[in-house]
DNA sequence: TCGTAAATTGACTAGTCAGTCAATTGTTGC
DNA sequence: GCAACAATTGACTGACTAGTCAATTTACGA
C-alpha cells in the first residue's frame, strides 16, 4: 500500500506543482515533471492513471490544505464576528505563505473542462465558511446579501489582496496592505456599530 | 488592406472566442477553429501569424470593448464620487451582456505563459480607472488604500458580482444582486459619511 | 536464501497539432 | 482582357506528447 506514502509520489506532485504554476498545465508535459522529481515516465503513470488524475489529486489536496489553514484557532473564538474575523486572517496568511499553492487553485478554477467533479469537491470544503457566513447573518453581524454572492466576493478579494501582497518587497508595506485588505471586506459586509470599530477591534488582537 | 475588414476573419475571431471559452486555450486547436469558422487552416495563419498572436489579438479587442464601454456617459458626470459610481455601474451592465468575452479576460488573465505584452498593453486600458482612484482619494471620499490594492479588489468583485449574477435566472433577483454588489464595494473604499448614503443616492440615479 | 509481488525503468507507439507551401481563385487597375 | 497582387485553399510535415509495456530492480515475509 503506498497511496500517502513513497518518496517519489511526494516528489511528482510537489514537482507538478512548481511548473503548472510556471508553465501551465498544457505547457507542462508529463515526460518533464517526471524528468524533473527524478523518476521515469512509467513511475508518473505508476502513481496516476492520467495527467488528468494528477492535477485532480494535487487540487484536492491544496484545496484541502487551505481549508485547514482557515480553520485554525476557530474554536477559541467565542462570537461569529471573531470567526468570520479570524478565517480571514487564516486565508490571507496561508495565502501568502503559500504563494505558489494559491496560484495552482486560481489557475485550477479558471480552467474550462478540467474535471468538474474535482471542482464541486474542493468547494465542498469551505461549506463551514458558508454556515458561519449564514450565522453572521442570522445574528445581524453582516449584511443581509445574497449569501453565494458574499462567499464569491469574499473569495475573491482574498486572492486579490494576497496577489497584491505579494508583489509588495516591503514587510512593513505588507502588513499595511493586509490591514487594508481586512478593513475593505469587513466594511463592505458588516451591517452597522461605528466605523471606528475595525481598528479598535484590530488593535486587539493578539500576533 | 484587411486588417479590421475582412468577413472571414471576424469569423475567425469569433469562433475562436466561443471556443476558447468553452474548451480553453488549449484544449482549442487550431484546425477546429478555422473548421468551425468555415474556412481553411492556411486562412487562419493568413490574418495571425500564430495560434499565440490570435489569442493575444482577441484579448486586447476585448479588453478595449470593455474599457470604451465602462466609460460612457462619464463627461455627464460632475463628482469623482458620481464617475466612480457609474463606472461600477457601467462595468457590471457590460460584463453580464458579455458573460463570454468576461470569461475569456479572466481565463487569459489566469493562464500562465501568455504574452506578457499583451497583459500589459491590456490593463493600460484601464489607466483611466486609476486617475479616478486617486482622485477620490485626493478628495477624501474613498479610503487612502494602496491603490494597486483597490484596483485589484474592484475588478476582483467585479467579476464576483458578474459571475454570480450569471448563476441566477430571475430577474429581480438579478437586480438585487447587483445593488448588493455595488453597496459591497461602496462600503469597502467609501471614506465616511452615514450609511444611508448609498441607499439615497442609488434611488436618485437615473434607469 | 528464495519466491512473490510491488515498484521502477525507459524505449516505444499512436495520435495530435501548429504552422507551411505550392497551387487556385478572386480582385483591381489599366 | 490581362497583369499583378491579395486572398484562400487543404494536403502535408516535423515536432511533440500522453500513455503502454516488457523487462529489471527492490522489498520483504517465510
Amino acid at each position: 500500500m503506498a497511496d500517502p506514502g513513497s518518496d517519489k509520489r511526494e516528489a511528482i506532485l510537489n514537482t507538478a506543482l512548481n511548473l503548472f504554476v510556471e508553465r501551465g498545465f498544457y505547457g507542462t508535459p508529463t515526460s518533464l515533471i517526471s524528468k524533473e522529481a527524478g523518476v521515469a515516465t512509467g513511475t508518473l503513470f505508476f502513481y496516476f492513471r492520467t495527467k488528468e488524475e494528477l492535477i485532480d489529486t494535487l487540487y484536492l489536496r491544496t484545496k484541502a490544505g487551505a481549508a485547514a489553514a482557515m480553520r485554525r484557532g476557530l474554536e477559541e473564538e467565542e462570537t461569529t464576528q471573531g470567526r468570520l474575523r479570524l478565517i480571514w486572517h487564516n486565508a490571507v496568511e496561508w495565502g501568502v505563505q503559500n504563494r505558489e499553492k494559491m496560484q495552482f487553485m486560481e489557475q485550477f478554477a479558471h480552467s474550462p473542462f478540467i474535471s468538474k467533479t474535482a471542482r464541486d469537491e474542493g468547494l465542498s470544503r469551505f461549506s463551514f465558511l458558508h454556515e458561519y457566513v449564514l450565522q453572521g447573518i442570522g445574528e445581524g453581524v453582516i449584511r443581509d446579501y445574497d449569501p453565494p454572492l458574499l462567499l464569491g466576493v469574499l473569495a475573491s478579494s482574498l486572492s486579490s489582496v494576497i496577489a497584491r501582497v505579494a508583489e509588495v518587497n516591503d514587510p512593513g508595506l505588507r502588513d499595511v496592505i493586509i490591514e487594508q485588505g481586512m478593513d475593505f471586506v469587513w466594511n463592505g459586509i458588516r451591517l452597522e456599530g461605528d466605523p471606528k470599530d475595525t481598528k479598535i477591534r484590530r488593535s486587539k488582537e493578539k500576533r
